[in-house]
This record gives C-alpha cells, structure tokens and sequence, in this order.
DNA sequence: GCGCTGCATTACAGCGCTGTAAATCGAGTG
DNA sequence: CACTCGATTTACAGCGCTGTAATGCAGCGC
C-alpha cells in the first residue's frame, strides 16, 4: 500500500495538515518541522494522491490540447513540445483531434467530455467568433494559429506571420532572384503570411505581380503540384523562386518542378514555413522557417494558467527562425542541419 | 454548480447508489427505475465526475503511452490512433518521450511520476529483460516494436515483421527485379523484416547474397544515404532493387540514388516499411508496408485491460498491407494513394 | 500578571463517488 | 397467513487530500 498523508503525519509526529503545506510549500512551517516532514516523506517514499488533490481541489489535473490531426507533422512536434512544457506546470495534457471540424472544436468548448478540464488550448481551423462568446467562460482557452489571431477574441499565442513571411521572401531575393512566386491555400488562409512576402518585395522596389500569387485550393502536396503544374504547363515562364505558406505546399512545388525538368535551387529555389521534421531525407531538403515550437507552448500554458474571466485577452508572441537548407543554399550544403 | 449524483437521487426520488447504479451499468435494477433515473440525469445534464470516482476506486483513469519521440511521423501517427481507441476504453492517453534511452523508459515502469497510472504502452528501445522482471506487477504493461517482441518477456502487440519483410520483397521480385538490396540499422534491429527479406529471396530459388544486405548503422535517413552512397561510390554493381527496414532509410536511400544519376523506379525500386504520413509530397512517392494502426492500438489497450498479475504474456498480431506509390509503380501513378 | 498579537499547528468537514452490508419488497410456498 | 428467498434498494463508511476555523503558544507592553 502506498503510504497517505496520514502515514507520513504519524512518521513525523505532526498532523496530516503540517504534511500537507509541507508538500505544498506553504508558509508558516517552522524550518525545524519541515526538516522532520521532509525525512519522512523521503523514508516512506510518500507522493500525492493526483486524483484526491483534484477532488478536494474541484479541479482535474487535466489540460486538453486540440489539433486538427496529430499526425500532420507540425502538430506533432508541437504536442511533443507542449508535453515537455506542461510537466513543469504540474498538468496531465490530454491531446484531442478535431479534424478541423467546428463541431468537434465547439464540442470541446461546450464540454461533452466527461472529464473536468482545467483548460483548453486548441489551433481552430472551423471555429467562429460566436462560438467562443457563447463558450462557458470559466474553463480557462487559450488559441493557436492565424486564423484564430485574425478572427477570435481570446486569448492567442502566435508567431508573427507577417514578418517570418517577410524574412523567408528576402531570404530568396538576398540569393538574387527576382521573380518570387507566392504558394498559398487560398484567401482567408495564411494571408499574413503572404503579406509577408508583400512586404518585402515592396521594400526592395520590385513591386508586387498578384498574378505570381497561386491560391492552391488546399493544404496539402498535391494541391500545390497540381496548381504550379498547371501554371507551367499553361505556357508561363518559371519564377526564379517561390515562397509557400506551409513545407506541405513546399514540397509538392518542388515535385512539380523536378518533374518537368527544372532543377531545386538551380532553377528555382524554394523557401517553405513550418519546418515539419522530416528529417534531412527528402530531395532537395528545404529552407523554411521554423516557428519557436517551445516558446509556443511555453507561453500558451503560461497564459493558460493566468486567465482570469471577464479580462481582456492577451497576445503573446514567440519566436521564430529561419533554417537555410538545400532547397536555397544548394544540394550537398550541409547548412541548416537538424540537431 | 455541476449537479452531482446526490442531486440526481433526489429529483428521481431514490438514492444515490441506485443513480450510481444505473450510470454503471449494474444489474439487479428494475426497468422502471431505470427510465426514471435516466429521465432525472438527462434532465439535470449530469455528468460523472471522473476525480472523485477514480478516487473511490482506486484507479487513476490515466494510461501512459512512451515512444522514443512522438514528433517521429511513425509514433505520431500511431499515437493519434491510440487517443481514438483510448476513448473507448475510459482512459486518459498521458504521453512520454523516453528518447529511446533505458532510464527514461525504466523510470516510468518504476513510477517517478506522482500520478498514478492504470497501465502502460510502450515502445522500448533500450529496456532490458532484467528492467522487465523487475518492475511492479501490480502497473500492467504491454509493449510494442519488434526488439521487444524478440528479447522481454511481456506482454506484446505487434504484426508479423517477417511476413510483412517477405511480402515487401515478393512484391519486388514480380516486377522482375534479380538484385535486390537490404538495409537495415544494424544487426539486432529491425533483423525480423531482414529475415523476410531472406525468405522471399529463397522462395524464389534466388538465394541470399549476404553482401547486397547493408547495415546503416543508424535509422536517420542520412545513415542510408551515407551507406548506400558509400557503397556505391566503392564502384559496385548497382541494385535494381533495394528494401529498406523502414521508410526514412527509404528516402535516405533514393537520395543517394538520384544523386548518382539513377533512377527511381526505373533504375532501382524501392520499397519502404512503416507507412510515415508524408502525405504524397515526396518523389517519388514510396511503396511501403503499412502496419495496421488502428488494431495495433485497440489490441494494446484490450491487453492493457486484461492483464492479470502473474499470468502468462499474452502476443497479439495486427494485421498489415503493402501500399504501392510511385517508388515501385512509376513516377505519376496514382496506386495507392492515401485517402 | 494580564490581555493581545501573530506565527505555527491542528481538528474537522467535506470534495463526489463506489463497495459492502444491511434493509426492504414481493412473489411463491406450505 | 407466516415464512423463505431472490430481487431491488438503501445507508454509510471511506478513498486521500485541502480549505477553514480554531487552538496553542511565545513574546510584548503596560
């Protein structure tokens, strides 16, 4: 049997409540008593009783993380994360898919689950700004992503897009390329990100050709192979480079390309976003920017744990990098390495 | 205020075990109290609370599931698979990167945490049989992965390894290919699928040849890049054909190929092992085996639930399929794609 | 010496649920 | 009609911990 509080309080010669703000760290024990707490609780092996503290707390230990899928790449190396970070904060991270489905974002906020959650932080994909009003205000949430920075009013952890969209496009124009094309899924979908790329072109007085801004449709590979490919195919000159919102998109440009002939970066270079850990197996392996994955969750459960209701949000932002790999530098540099 | 089961005795006028009765499932209550009962909490929107019901039974209500790393695409994809199948059973899924190292692995069996857990699933790289003896009993254990299969004594979910090797190879072989490679971490990984590889090889009335079976000395894509590279750079023969023990060696592989100018089927098929999510970016997409996820999870956990102290380990098999894509079919194939 | 102050410690009532033992009910039996 | 025996329901004692209120106690001023 493990040992309780009580076992420990006998060992000690004091009563259970002394143990317990020992354990707590409370003040008001005197060093002496808490030396004598401590040699017990160590020659018993006491821990805590997790699901006694939650009861007689009201509170569950448990924090949801919801994602669309946690098996796109970039959510799970930022759960991964986010698992690290939450230790440190003494809760048990209980990971959700929603599928990007408003729904089954919404039924998360409304608590269909059984369990009694300390708090929520999601990446929303399908979430409107009504639904996080109506949500119940005690259960503490906290956004991720840009459309949750763009739309919702709660509180939000982000990089900034605009400017590591900014810094990737001069990333490519720094290497002297001069007709940049932009790969993004489409309005209303990482058009911060794109602005990015705006803004840059802008402030090297090239100016800005819409026409070389693709909406793709979808996220995934396949969209973006599809969308260049027909562009290339219809007869338009290849850019010297490209931009892409996500390395998903990143990378089916880059099978669109090769197929037809073209050389990454000779021909054309490429700048992703996200930096999915794929290791350095693909080929060409891609320049891209790499969001600050534990600043991200460091801050989110940060803002977690001090949401109050009725408080204005707060917007915290983390930061980010960018990793200059072969599908820039060239194939063979060893630039940008993982690990 | 969340109403309680008390709350819901009183507005169905019988006690409060007869409302925890009917919420467990119990017999020996009449149908009509049923109906009442069940009117009282449907009107009341009640809801177990999940703390104070592991409290009085003893039970935690969390599992853990360890992998090396959960940003791995292979155990995150798995590990999305298990949060669905987890939900079924009534447990929390509390997951931990052990980084593959024994003492991250061995401290979780010997409860370092202050949670108590129901169980655990783990995919173990550096375990011993010892650390397997050792542990307590009373913390049901079910471990995943082929070296675990091979040399611990507990229980085991897993699909044929050998079989599946056998397969991948025999698929090889009816395209004609003669001079098919292998590559594997090293002796003692991965060994299984090696060993299937060898039997396609007999069957066929090819024979083995021991040298066309290279070890990487790793499992990082460069590994295989460096070896096959290395191996060819020496002036061999090149293969027509190459099985890889899991799909990053894969890629790691065809990097080295395309590099020297082969191509990819064309030149060399390749067949992978694992079934990483990488969508259908890469090129050429890859031919692999594709474990069954969603049986290797429920089967974990319904060993989880049914392990008894003392008993013998129970071996489950999940099922497997070889997918098809580009890196066997042909650039531009659509065979097998995903979803 | 007395009352007061403030630190240190304790007693105790739950948190919401389940297991156990006992109570109650109702139909069948003699 | 009392009695037996399942079927059904209830009472109640915790599970291990924390919050609150109360208590103990030393030092201080008068």
């Amino acid at each position: 049997m493990r040992p309780r509080l009580t076992d420990v309080a006998e060992a000690a010669g004091v009563s259970m409540k002394t143990v317990s703000n020992v354990v707590n760290g409370a003040e008001h024990v005197r060093e002496e008593t808490r030396q004598r707490v401590l040699a017990a609780i160590d020659k018993l092996g006491y821990r805590p009783n997790i699901a006694a503290r939650n009861l007689a707390q009201g509170r569950s230990g448990v924090i949801a993380f919801a994602v669309p899928q946690l098996d796109r790449p970039y959510f799970a190396s930022l759960a991964a994360r986010m698992l690290d970070e939450a230790e440190a904060f003494g809760w048990i991270v209980q990971f959700h898919q929603t599928g990007g489905r408003r729904e089954a974002e919404l039924a998360l906020l409304t608590e269909r689950h059984p369990a009694r959650l300390d708090g929520i932080v999601m990446s929303p994909l399908g979430l409107t700004a009504e639904d996080i009003q109506e949500r119940d205000p005690a259960l503490p949430l906290v956004l991720l992503g840009e459309k949750a920075a763009a739309q919702l009013n709660a509180d939000h952890v982000g990089i900034d897009n605009r400017e590591a969209g900014r810094v990737a496009t001069d990333h490519l124009l720094s290497l002297g390329r001069r007709q940049v094309m932009a790969l993004a899924p489409g309005p209303g979908m990482d058009d911060e990100r794109i602005n990015g790329y705006r803004d840059a072109l802008t402030a090297a007085g090239l100016g800005v050709d819409e026409d070389l801004v693709l909406p793709t449709g979808g996220l995934r590979g396949q969209d973006a192979e599809r969308t260049l490919g027909d562009w290339l195919d219809a007869g338009h000159p290849a850019p010297d480079a490209i931009f892409t919102a996500t390395d998903w998109l990143a990378m089916g440009a880059i099978r669109a390309l090769v197929l037809r002939g073209l050389r990454v970066p000779e021909d054309v270079a490429v700048v992703g976003f996200d930096d999915i850990p794929y290791d350095l197996a693909t080929l060409p392996t891609l320049t891209t920017v790499a969001p600050d994955r534990v600043a991200i969750a460091r801050l989110s459960l940060q803002a977690l744990r001090d949401q109050r209701p009725g408080t204005e949000p707060v917007r915290l932002e983390a930061p980010f990098s960018l990793v200059v790999r072969e599908s820039t530098a060239g194939i063979g540099t060893s630039a940008g390495q993982r690990e």
